[in-house]
DNA sequence: CGCAAATTTCAGCAGAATCTCAGTTGCGCC
DNA sequence: GGCGCAACTGAGATTCTGCTGAAATTTGCG
């Protein structure tokens, strides 16, 4: 789980960052809203933790900003004031969440899992997806159970992506064949089945798992728990 | 847009209801712990708010109980405390959000609709009906008593959706065969009894409840309370 | 071109789902 | 209590779906 922290007080940043580590979280640091920008644009954070006082673009337009870019990665902000208004306006810049200075680190790890949870259940973009132990880095055509790598064919991983990202969403064959084959297939339907088995025998059967689940009538969906 | 509110300070509770209206939502009321987990079990509401401090069952109690009965609609808790532990522990019991009181009437609308907005990114389309501590979701092609799923096939999933969204009202075998096997369907009407027969084997005898009701001579009810 | 890997086709099998049917149960009414 | 109809149930026939192995074809690359 990886955290991109933007906050221009250097020690409570690294404090919180420690703490985070401890966690297992990954951390990275930004110290000013253009670098947080930068940084956020370019990467691929779980979390985003965002202060609203800084140098050279204030946490506001840095949430609207990554909003507009098309970054929906969740974003909770800190406001050094207790004003009412600047959660609703916090909110309204596309803020999932935030919270007032000064605060417990417990709170913050709170929230921090509460917003990672929301977002694993409805996160669809992205090239790179984790769901339980399993991951699939479409952009770099990687994929991985823990840390065992899975060596897969390219219409596999495209399979696998495919059924992944609208995990747990069923995706019915129909849109399998459209999405991985292409609008123009015309051979038999049955190539799904046939790399469903492919995929199994790669990343369930020898990890003992049935992550990807047959949705009988529809297609199949991915669970990661079990 | 239905809201469900739990709190007992009734002026209070009514004052948010009015401003609630007046915003477009539709508005219950609940006056103790166990009122609230009743109608929330009861009713599919899409935004729960729930005072922490209630009589008979409070807040924290009813969060954590509705969410072990598979309730997922978001849940808003109001505390009066400030204290920072409360808010760890309400987000811990399954809570989506708090707000401390006092609280301006804006901002818990800006938090509601936040929400909301959540929520929606990750409901199914509306497809998920609950009723009690079943949940049907038609989208995905899934069922659950409480937290245990229950594995449907095609034919009983749409047979249960269709007399569960009509719920409390019975729907007739006739409308059923329509609905379900289709308007032109020729064979044995006998089919829906042989198919409420085997749902109830799924979703009454394991849990030992009779939720699929028969009305003579006119159809089937589902009854969600035992 | 030739080879190996990847992809696709195909046919058969196994199990699941659906449906029919006939016998039985049980409700409501006289 | 007994009648008649509605509803329930178990057994089995039938249809449908998805899985698999193997063979055929295509692709990528030296």
């Amino acid at each position: 789980m990886h955290v991109l922290i933007v906050d221009d007080e250097v020690s409570l940043a690294e404090s919180i960052a420690e703490g985070l580590r401890v966690e297992g979280f990954t951390v990275t640091l930004a110290h000013d809203g253009d670098q947080g920008f930068e940084l956020a644009t370019a990467h691929a954070y779980e979390l985003i933790v965002l202060d609203i006082m800084l140098p050279k673009r204030n946490g506001y337009r840095v949430c609207a900003d990554l909003r507009t870019a098309g970054v929906s990665t969740p974003i909770l902000m800190l406001t050094a004031k207790q004003g009412e208004l600047d959660e609703a306006e916090a909110l309204d810049t596309g803020a999932d969440d935030f919270l007032c200075k000064p605060f417990a680190f417990v709170v913050l790890l709170a929230r921090l899992r509460a917003l990672a949870r929301r977002s694993n259940a409805l996160s669809n973009g992205g090239d790179r997806v984790q769901r339980g132990d399993l991951v699939v880095d479409a952009r770099n055509r990687r994929c991985f159970r823990g840390t065992d790598e899975i060596q897969l064919t390219a219409r596999e991983l495209d399979l696998l992506t495919a059924i992944v990202r609208s995990s747990p969403d069923p995706v019915t064959k129909t849109d399998l064949l459209r999405d991985v084959w292409g609008p123009t297939f015309e051979g038999d339907p049955n190539v799904v089945e046939v790399y469903v088995g492919y995929l199994r025998r790669k990343i369930d059967t020898p990890f003992h798992r049935s992550s990807l689940q047959t949705v009988r009538g529809v297609g199949y969906r991915f669970q990661p728990e079990k």
